[in-house]
DNA sequence: ATGAAAGCGCTAACAT
DNA sequence: ATGTTAGCGCTTTCAT
């Protein structure tokens, strides 16, 4: 069954064939009804592999994702298959681990897909323009930006928080509930990481509440698994049981974090408070119900697609999107 | 950058370098490294639209996913992915909502993309031989079979648990532990669904033990949110407050139910336990841990993407693997 | 408004 | 062992 066949069918040629399935103009109203239910009878559907090979790239993006085990990327993943579904494309995932070269990888899925834009989550805030000429098409990055990088505005997009002020907010939370002894649980402080941004909204928030840092109390797992941050925490609470409140940096790591202090004998929130950001589905079920600053992720997903989209096909000019997070009052704050 | 320029760039035809790419072996060893050389050299990469268009299909599979939100399935797919990556083929993943058609979503998803094979993650029990004639590729169920169904054991492939029996074993576990008044936390009991089956071997198992069954103790959820299993929950405590023990069919069910009975004071286990089946990362970090089933989740993925290819490269004949369950002792069942 | 025909990059007969 | 060539299904000039 081919654009042949549907032609041959209603007595018309391949090009008339092509011009209603592409909705071209110069098609007389009788025979585009005629072909178009000659489609439809025939079940036609057109060869893509076909189509692409007259184009040089094919409708399709990919996503280049940096620890897909993070249950926080599933709910901003599948908006983002939603969005380029609804816009005609197709989404292709690469799931890389943590200690892969994202932007090679994403080279290669281009080259080898013939892709034509590509959308990172959770990748690094340091990438050089060096680097990321090497993918020779448009970009966004979603859930950070080029920081620590030397990329201009103008040649990536990005849909992130201000990692920082978002941070900053979570800890005067806590200082705002009388805590004064507030650790950190992050992947790492001087990683370039959104650690290392949360980090220091973190320091500004105890300095301008005139508390000093203590680097004691930061904890740093190396990665964002839950396991590390279980492990992290029985550390801290051994070592400084003085500590009353404790800002991490992601829900599943919080969750991990309070199952730490329960094993230690440690109540929430009446011996420690505990606050993150994310809000994944499944913190809305601990006990008590973590106190997080949500990130609206269906609307990550589908803004980074719909930025890339846009440069993509209407040649729209990079752009670089800040999304707030509302504050999910939970149980897991407690006043001094 | 083509077939054609590399051909020319070292002076032999294009068929000669197909075959190099190919890895045809009548090509002599100067020839072969000379070609490939070239091909380092110029940065080539084929063109799969091109190589697409010449074979029928491509080497892609399908997975169609039913309630992608379901964090059991996450790293499922990801299994998934990377066998297929390994193989060489790319795996291209539809998103469909519990009230989709499955069926309807393959076929056309075979169709406009041109794959070779369908893997379904979490769909019916009960496809007809009329329904899957339209796919006109293999596929393997995964997580599930055709016990509803009208398929025979040849026409298809699957990789799912025994899950009356896995059910059976939940069950009889609580009923070990002293429990007699034992409640099931799933979807339904007659959709011809997992929770189907499992309500079987939960009822098996009460009988063996001389319980009747009360048809009142199986909480119909409808679907399988954590929301529903919440609401379902805390139905059940106030209508049946001398339920001791609950058996959830997933894992993320019995978390949302641990926080429904917490809310209505209930102590875990001391007033009532919970089991589940799943084993997901999440439910490590209950208080107390949740008391589960593993299911493998890496082989059931990795195996589902081998057992579907194996028929699609080897013509191999369609095969039903059954993967057990591993006991994970948690905290959440106490003895009576 | 419609048709004829070239060509996208590759593979696979079919020569040699 | 290597080259020649005919398509694969489609889009797109270029004619008419």
């Amino acid at each position: 069954m081919t654009i042949k066949d549907v032609a041959a069918h209603c007595g018309v040629s391949v090009s008339t064939v092509s011009r209603v399935l592409n909705n071209h103009p110069d098609v007389s109203k009788e025979v585009r009804a005629k072909v178009q239910q000659a489609i439809a009878e025939l079940h036609y559907v057109p060869n893509n592999s076909a189509r692409d090979l007259v184009s040089s790239t094919i409708d399709a993006i990919g996503v280049v994702v940096r620890g897909s085990g993070n249950p926080f990327f599933t709910p901003v993943i599948n908006a983002m298959d939603e969005e380029a579904d609804k816009k005609g494309y197709t989404l292709i995932s690469e799931l890389i681990s943590p200690s892969d070269d994202e932007i090679a990888a994403a080279a290669e899925l281009v080259r080898s897909k013939r892709l034509k834009g590509i959308v990172f989550l959770g990748g690094r805030f340091d990438y050089t323009q060096n680097e990321v000429a090497t993918l020779g098409v448009p970009f966004v990055c979603c859930s950070f930006d080029n920081r620590f990088g030397n990329l201009d505005e103008s040649e990536y997009s990005s849909v992130s928080l201000d990692d920082t002020a978002e941070a900053y907010k979570a800890t005067e939370y806590l200082l705002d509930h009388g805590h004064s002894k507030v650790a950190i649980l992050l992947d790492s402080v001087d990683s370039n990481s959104i650690g290392t941004l949360r980090f220091r909204g973190y320091c500004a928030a105890l300095k301008d509440h005139g508390i000093p840092t203590e680097l004691e109390l930061a904890v740093q797992t190396g990665d964002f698994s839950m396991a590390a941050a279980y492990d992290g925490t029985l550390e801290l609470m051994r070592s400084h049981p003085d500590v009353t409140a404790i800002f991490s940096i992601s829900d599943s790591m919080a969750i991990a974090a309070m199952k730490a202090l329960s094993d230690l004998g440690h109540r929430v929130p009446e011996d420690v408070s505990v606050i993150a950001i994310d809000g994944i589905e499944s913190s809305l079920y601990t006990v008590p119900t973590l106190t997080t600053l949500c990130q609206p992720q269906q609307d990550l997903g589908r803004d980074a697609v719909k930025v890339i989209l846009g440069v993509i096909n209407e040649g729209a000019h990079n752009e670089h999107l800040r999304i707030e997070t509302t504050l999910r009052p939970g149980g897991t704050v407690g006043s001094r």
